[in-house]
RNA sequence: GGCGGAGUAGCUCAGUUGGUUAGAGCACCGGCUUCAUAAGCCGGGUGUCACCGGUUCAAGUCCGGUCUCCGCUACCA
């Protein structure tokens, strides 16, 4: 096989909050890979570097009143810190914050304005006059324009899904200062992505980059209309680099975050004498891009078109991966299960998160999820039960014994599991994780047996046999070392403890083709420990605790309703839509409201109806409500309840409300745009 | 709504171009063993392959339809 030059990068993180175990599918996927196709003998440089730039990050410096440049060093140590805790080994790790990146930046918006693919018109954009910035969407929160839910973030609302533009907002608020934004217009510069529409079809189609279910969803969403132009700038203030020829303008974060990966390769060259040409201009060098699923588009549309304008090498494949989801359920960090990488070493093993990923990982872009008991299971039945094991239960007598000069007849073992080398391979090869390590369990279920019936612990007894011992355990341990060569990309951590047990490091997939002999056989280490499931609950509660501590500075809106309502009073038995059709609930508006002096606990409303339509209504709700407090309020009223002859008058309906009664009364309100009149449906 | 994906043993999944009694691991049960990290070995499966219909000598596999679940639905890092 020849030898490959490959280029590999992962998604930048975001300089704005530390790794989470979310993260780390990514980074896991992408340093086994890349483990693997070294041991291959492929050169390989893993680049990836700190997404730094933003409004995000800007806002968060401002609240911790110190400089952007603090902030990001700072995280970029503790994201290096976490990486490394994993054992994913980039190559280099830089940042977009860089004057390297500001150059490449500089280069590919030369290339896009001579290729004429950059328009400029002005936008109208959401501006906190007191924090003296546009707001992201996300900044903004609001009256959902479509359903009237209040508190709605600004792009599209939780509660009834209506996606719209932030200036669609009722009663908008910055969620930086908490004052009304005001809509102010700015220069914008967009790149006409339209214009490379002929280009990316084909590349989508054909180059044979992009997962085929990636390949349909760019079919069906983006390439199916017209392709919108890319608003690529931001005006200041901005954290990031201004554009040069346009002054008091920034390049929109996602703008300068991919050419992140080619600066972070520069300057990797630069340090170690090597010619950015060659990673990223050659045909002879490959270039994988892994991410998640969340940031498809950017780097399938935008990236490759910037790629291709600026004359750089387009992506030979896009690995994209799902989500993370802990016990079927979404991470959240109120049930803990939002793991950051710091805590999850505090608890437990990082080799164990890499084995069970590889385990779930194949090449499609599907969600997994970790469950705590399978994740047990897997650790202590696959890597200790079936794999170390091995080792373990020959390691003291091999000791003593040392390898044999030639191999002994293992009934074909040796000779099967390195056949399966090449579909191992292949399968690692295509991300196809999930599959290789079922192939390399199924040698492990191969091996265990031979030691079961040649009974070492026999052979040991009796001096006579000491070939015999020897024959076995240089047949148990040449197949544990074809398992830690095959988990080698997986669990560098053991392939080490191999090498140092056998005095021979693993280095090459080639060595689990050919058994080892003649050599002598250090002192078993132990090698991994069984997981406790308890370690992993405590670092699910130690999650719980962690962000349950950190929401004082952001506080969220946390509910936590008593279940005592409705204990005292269970939900009444089932009816058909055609009961509750009998009941005509409408809107009215109390148009007077008034003491009833003899009464204890009524007030005499006056609803009405729209036009000269009147009820007359007493409402048990003195307790609670002053009279001048309804006055122009909307309820929502019985309209056909039939009118009840009472001590003060007739009652024509019935006011809803909730509440055990007495001053803990709450009428039912409407959201603002009901008309008097209108039926509850 | 549209698009994408999935539905196979209690759980996690494998089943290549349709071809013998549908498989693995885990869990569970019985037996054995003791070198090993309460590890290991042997044995134990009557699963409507979501449902309905079709093509075929033959369908988990192909075609049509139905149901359920999940994800996505771009100016969000």
């Amino acid at each position: 096989m020849s030898t490959r030059r490959i280029l590999v990068t992962s998604a930048l993180p975001y300089a704005n909050g530390p790794i989470h175990i979310g993260h780390l599918v990514e980074y896991i996927q992408t340093d086994i890979w890349v483990r693997f196709q070294r041991l291959q003998g492929h050169r390989c440089l893993y680049v990836c570097a700190d997404d730094t730039h933003g409004t995000a990050i800007m806002i968060r410096a401002r609240k911790e009143q110190r400089t952007e440049e603090e902030l990001i060093a700072q995280m970029s140590q503790s994201h290096q810190a976490d990486f490394a805790g994993f054992d994913v080994a980039f190559d280099h790790y830089g940042s977009t914050h860089s004057e390297e990146n500001r150059q490449l930046c500089h280069e590919f918006w030369q290339a896009l304005r001579a290729a004429d693919l950059v328009a400029e018109r002005p936008v109208s954009q959401l501006y906190d006059p007191e924090a003296e910035t546009f707001l992201a969407d996300r900044f903004v929160r609001g009256t959902c324009p479509i359903c009237g839910r209040h508190d709605q973030p600004g792009d599209n609302c939780g509660a009834c899904g209506a996606t719209y533009s932030p200036i669609d907002l009722i009663d908008p608020k910055s969620t930086l200062s908490g004052s009304t934004p005001v809509l102010k217009e700015a220069m914008h510069l967009f790149v006409e992505l339209e214009k490379l529409r002929g280009f990316l079809t084909e590349w989508i189609e054909t180059s044979g980059a992009l997962q085929t279910e990636t390949a349909n969803y760019l079919k069906g969403h983006f390439l199916g209309h017209e392709l919108r132009d890319w608003d690529i700038s931001r005006p200041a203030p901005y954290f990031g680099f201004e554009i040069p020829d346009s002054p008091g303008n920034y390049w929109y974060v996602w703008f300068d975050a991919p050419i992140g990966y080619i600066a972070s390769t520069l300057q990797w060259c630069q340090a170690n004498g090597e010619q950015l040409a060659d990673w990223w201009k050659s045909p002879d060098c490959e270039v994988h891009h892994f991410i998640g699923k969340d940031i498809t588009y950017f780097h399938t549309l935008f990236w490759p078109g910037m790629l291709k304008t600026a004359g750089y090498s387009l992506p030979t494949k896009v690995h994209i991966h799902g989500f993370l989801k802990v016990g079927g359920e979404k991470m959240s960090k109120s049930t803990g299960t939002l793991v950051a990488a710091e805590t999850y070493l505090k608890h437990t093993d990082p080799s164990y998160l890499r084995y069970f990923y590889a385990t779930k990982l194949t090449s499609r872009v599907e969600d997994l999820d970790l469950g705590l008991e399978e994740f047990t299971d897997k650790i202590n039945s696959d890597l200790i039960g079936k794999v170390v094991n091995l080792a373990s239960r020959v390691g003291k007598f091999a000791s003593g014994t040392g390898l044999a000069d030639r191999y002994p007849d293992d009934g074909g073992l040796f000779a099967a599991a390195a056949a399966a080398g090449e579909e191992i391979a292949q399968a690692y090869d295509a991300c196809d994780y999930s599959r290789a390590m079922r192939r390399i369990m199924e040698l492990a279920d191969a091996a265990n047996p031979f030691v079961e019936h040649a009974r070492p612990w026999d052979l040991k007894k009796d001096p006579a046999r000491v070939d015999e011992l020897r024959d076995v355990c240089t047949v148990a341990l040449n197949l544990f070392r074809q398992l830690a060569i095959y988990l080698a990309p997986v669990l560098p951590k053991l392939a080490q403890h191999c090498g140092e047990l056998l005095g021979d490091p693993i280095v090459s997939w080639q060595q689990s083709q050919t058994p080892l002999l003649g050599t002598a056989v250090n002192p078993f280490k132990r090698m991994m420990d069984r997981v406790q499931i308890e370690d992993l609950q405590k670092m699910i509660e130690d999650s719980r605790e962690v962000t349950e501590a950190a929401t004082d500075s952001a506080p969220a809106p946390t509910w936590n309703d008593s279940d005592e309502p409705l204990k005292a009073e269970p939900i009444a038995a089932e009816i058909s839509i055609d009961d509750f059709a009998k009941v005509d609930l409408r809107i009215a508006r109390v148009v007077a409201a008034e003491h009833v002096p003899e009464a204890n606990k009524l007030l005499k409303l006056t609803l009405s109806l729209g036009g000269e339509e009147r009820r007359q209504v007493f409402a048990g709700i003195k307790a609670a409500y002053q009279p001048e407090q309804l006055v122009g309020r909307l309820v929502v009223m019985v309209a056909n309840l039939a009118p009840r002859k009472m001590r003060f008058g007739l009652s024509e309906g019935m006011v809803t409300a909730a509440g055990p009664g007495g001053a803990e009364v709450f009428v039912l309100g409407v959201d603002e745009g009901a008309q008097p009149g209108q039926r509850v449906h």
